[in-house]
DNA sequence: GTATATGCAAAACTTTTGCATCCTT
DNA sequence: AAGGATGCAAAAGTTTTGCATATAC
């Protein structure tokens, strides 16, 4: 769990924003936020922070490593914190709920796909879109 | 190939720019556009249509199921005309370059996780990022 | 004290939309 | 002739940036 050992680290100074925004990102119900779940949460507990300002730590946490940006559908992107243990994602399109999930084999031809095209991994991101159990009953 | 009949199937009138735009789609030396790329490949064949009605009709193709909509990192959708056989992709971080590749493994794994998860499957994305044999060389 | 971070407002970008006019059937 | 499509410009939505002020070290 990233803390302020973490932000010196990664060559941000410890401000009040920063920490605030990874309390969010720890401590709330949900672990995936859009820039404005995060802006809102911030309101929420009485904190006055610009909404440019959680955009542009969201950034550099994710240059930083400490973040992940995904690009689901609908155009917003989506932030989670770097648990370090890699995951893809189940998107449900009627209440946004995202579920994680891992697939070892998923993983595994990935990296054999891209060797047999001489491409060079870095990154990829799969997410699966539907209807989860809440929504399908 | 979609033309003409498939619009009319489609319920969309055989005009002018929709021809032209499936036309590019199809015909192009590649297979994935921006909407950006759409435009300019018509202004370089001398057709004169607006910026509006290239995102208006790539819509309705999408809706129509005759063109699929990414959305890879960088924030603009990327469009690839439906050819009705499922592949995923791996896109070139440096060069853009999109190759397409297809895995049945995957695709299982993929079925059997959203059931684990009683997670309705509708549809799905696997984008791998990386560096393509020729930006490698 | 110095460098970096923040707030505010404005800008940048992508995508969508309102409305008058034009085209297809 | 009638309904749908297009062009233009303006709006909407998300994300970034310039700059003066405030904060961390």
């Amino acid at each position: 769990m990233p803390n302020s050992q973490d932000l010196k680290e990664a060559g941000l100074k410890t401000t009040l924003p920063r920490l605030r925004i990874l309390a969010v990102l720890e401590n709330g119900n949900q672990r995936h936020f859009t820039a404005e779940d995060v802006y809102k949460s911030l309101l929420e507990a009485g904190e006055d922070i610009a909404f440019a300002t959680v955009y542009r730590v969201l950034t550099q946490f994710e240059n930083a490593g400490l973040v992940l940006r995904h690009n689901f559908e609908g155009g917003r992107s989506v932030f989670e914190l770097d648990d370090g243990e890699h995951h893809d994602h189940m998107v449900c399109v009627k209440c946004n709920n995202v579920t994680e999930f891992y697939d070892a084999e998923i993983e595994v031809r990935q990296k054999a796909a891209a060797e047999k095209h001489n491409f060079e991994l870095q990154d990829h991101s799969l997410y699966l879109y539907g209807l989860c159990g809440n929504c399908t009953k």
